[in-house]
DNA sequence: TCAAAAGTGTTCTATCTACACCCATGT
DNA sequence: ACATGGGTGTAGATAGAACACTTTTGA
């Protein structure tokens, strides 16, 4: 996809370059879920310094072993369980760290909650958090997950990502919850499943339907694609 | 816009992580502009192995003493003298260079051509090329490019961007010339005047005009802002 | 007076928004 | 029978697409 042209015959290097300390890269990751009918983000808490005792969002140093895009799911599955998941990256930042070079890769992943099986060793074990309502975390991560937030809200208007939270079959209420969770505003309902349907996200089940209280029982769908769509 | 790597699981590194060189990391920058009417691109002439000989994208090592952006900035600055620029990240990737751990960070930049001096005294100078007509460059770098000018595209619907590309003033045509070398395809004269001014990304400048040849004088416009706006 | 680009409005179509009632079920 | 969420259609507003003639100038 990309490439670096190493060095392209600078002329000289007139500034003297005083950081000599190879650089460290990281990634992190942004795991979100709808728990509970609301946007959820995955935390860790730090035990070690710099931040130490704060949360966190889960990352790790990058050791050249595999791409990042790896290091990152690798991550993810660590923490969640969770394989058939939505991954992408966001953006790259340098000197976050400051004691040295660093360079931190973030993404962003999408999980379907059902499929998560969090650690529980540890004393203080990795939590979910809701979006809407964080504590201060630790380096700037409050706006990593503010712009991951944006990005897949500005990404629900013309693409499938949805399909990374939510199980196989779903009711359309179901999916329009996940979408009012993401951009925190409710919905129409009509104009929600006309538009879902007309552009061909989703489709019906023939015959499978969900029966859940004294209620006339609701229509399951599913995506008619679980690649990334655009439309 | 990123693709999510759906590679499965690989549950755990159980191979040791060999990889114990530091990686390099690399930023590289699509730089466009518009000459000749033509959307083109600067590409350097490698003087170096691997791919030596062939034309590729302007970059280099990041050494920390600088953040990304500012590396990205002045590396631009370096082989354009231009100041006034739209600098923004596309993407990192790891993994091009096969030798050792690398991390390669792209950034697109957009420059006005007429602010442009290109470095001159080497055997092969740096260059313009027209996007739509590139040899096989370096490494990716066509790809590179492809998702530059992808998302350049884009953003010119909802954003201001174009003001990286134009002088002060200019004329509507050249705006819209500017929008079509883009997108590569013609757009309709009165609807575009009409959104450039109904969105208000632009505005006449009372009593400037161009005379340009046996024609009706075109009145000069100016971009409202020339900081990055969404509309 | 001619050639060549600048400038300008209206109609049609598609899309988005707002909104209220009946349906199927369990208790 | 009633409470609860499931399911559906229409009308108005808005935004985008298509399209042709007049104006101003230099030669």
């Amino acid at each position: 996809m990309t490439s670096p042209s190493t060095t392209p015959a600078e002329p000289a290097a007139h500034t003297t370059p005083v950081e000599a300390r190879p650089p460290l890269v990281a990634t992190i990751v942004v795991i979100l879920a709808i728990i509970e009918g609301r946007l959820q983000v995955l935390l860790i808490h730090r035990t070690a310094e710099p931040e130490r005792g704060k949360w966190a969002l889960p990352g790790g140093r990058w050791d050249g072993s595999e791409s990042l895009g790896q290091r990152a799911q690798r991550k993810l599955v660590e923490e969640t369980g969770a394989t058939d998941v939505y991954l992408e990256q966001l953006f790259t930042r340098s000197g976050l760290d400051h004691a040295q070079p660093s360079v931190a890769v973030a993404y962003f992943a999408l999980v379907e909650a059902s499929t998560v099986r969090l650690r529980e060793e540890q004393e203080w074990p990795p939590a979910w958090h809701a979006v809407a309502d964080l504590p201060q975390l630790a380096f700037e991560n409050n706006r990593v997950i503010e712009q991951a937030v944006a990005r897949v809200g500005a990404k629900l208007d013309y693409t499938n990502i949805a399909y990374g939270l939510l199980p196989e079959l779903f009711t359309l209420r179901e999916l329009q919850a996940t979408y009012e969770a993401i951009l925190s505003r409710p919905l129409d309902r009509r104009n929600f499943r006309k538009r879902m349907l007309s552009a061909g996200i989703v489709e019906a089940v023939p015959g499978e339907t969900r029966r859940h209280g004294a209620h006339r029982p609701a229509q399951l769908y599913r995506f008619t694609s679980k690649e990334p769509v655009v439309l």
